[in-house]
DNA sequence: CTGTTGCATACATGCAGCCTGTATGTTATT
DNA sequence: AATAACATACAGGCTGCATGTATGCAACAG
């Protein structure tokens, strides 16, 4: 099973084994779900054997944890990259808004994060990995747009937590085929909704 | 395996044991997830044989289909019997935001409808079922108040589902033990936030 | 009206194939 | 030589189907 790929460092062969399995586990959860993958087919699919997965891993759901945590960093990252600061709060949000749907369109992402996400690792879990990467960026939007009395004063982590969730739908339903502008439009109004009327 | 239960019609042989794996099925999805509750469990908790199970449903996924829709029918009921014809349209929208609250509080309902239901039927079938039992309420309370001019004039079917993603991530957040206070606080912002300003 | 016959429905049982996790063996680093 | 990084083999369990059996039902004969 092991190639010609002469003399490497434990630390190499680990990192390579742990990235092709983290491959080839995306790949597939996208492609077939989570529960339809079985970790022979990874495995085979990541050149390796079951004993270097489980050598790794703890077990299946160790590796998709390990799948989603690297897909939420990059979806933080693809976010990061394409934010400008705004003048106005709810225009930053909104701005915010438009790069996550962006971010999301790339394949599998709904999936993997939205929903077969939340039923393996439980909506806790899924809570923490959002906290590290996630909607960190939209809670402390909304933290400076409430301080900066730019949109009304509403409990900071529900508000986060249901807007949060607003997105995660649009982001679905785009994915699923849906036009794509009524949700923008309707994003944007629920947030132009927040804005204290004097 | 038979019981001495006497001479029964072939009709009420089939509902009973139906009805019996239905209520098996449910208590053991809720209490273990549907990935972790095998079929010869339920089986046994119905008392009755895994050959009966798979001539009354198609396959395990199939029985799971069966309770998700007997639990979002009896979540409708529920709101329906708690609601009130209110006087404005966003008092309404927000009186049935609660009773989607409390009849969501009931054991097991979030992982039911909301975590193992999208991830094993998909959103799309998710949908199918909020749309016949779920969310029907909410998009015509919607759509009476933006013909009402009572809210702004915002794309009726992806507000409605945003709206109710964001009711159902208050959902999750209040069973997985968060004070349900500031996050009915949250939700009657973002709906009074509707509201046209002139 | 009753008893029998033939068929359909509602299950029960057994089997094949696959999958997960672990335990144990082997090879490459250090 | 010791340890990390794998490979291989195995045990237990689960799903779905195929086949066997009993019960209900409908029609017809007598």
């Amino acid at each position: 099973m092991q190639q010609e790929t002469g003399r490497r460092s434990n630390r190499e062969r680990s990192d390579e084994t742990r990235e092709r399995l983290i491959e080839a586990a995306r790949r597939l959860f996208v492609d077939k779900s989570y529960a339809e993958t079985g970790t022979p087919e990874i495995a085979r699919e990541a050149g390796v054997t079951r004993g270097a997965l489980y050598h790794h891993f703890a077990d299946k759901q160790a590796l998709f944890a390990a799948v989603v945590e690297r897909e939420a960093s990059t979806v933080a990252d693809e976010i990061e990259r394409h934010t400008t600061t705004s003048s106005t709060a709810t225009i930053a949000l909104i701005e915010g808004g438009e790069a996550y749907l962006k971010a999301m369109a790339a394949p599998g992402r709904t999936r993997l994060l939205l929903l077969d996400g939340p039923a393996v690792l439980g909506r806790s879990g899924m809570d923490e990995v959002d906290n590290r990467h996630g909607n960190r960026t939209l809670k402390q939007g909304l933290e400076a747009a409430i301080k900066a009395r730019q949109i009304r004063d509403l409990p900071l982590d529900a508000l986060t937590g249901l807007l949060g969730a607003a997105f995660d739908r649009a982001a679905l339903a785009i994915d699923a085929g849906a036009d794509a502008e009524p949700y923008r439009t309707a994003l944007a109004g629920l947030i132009e909704g927040l804005v204290p009327t004097p």
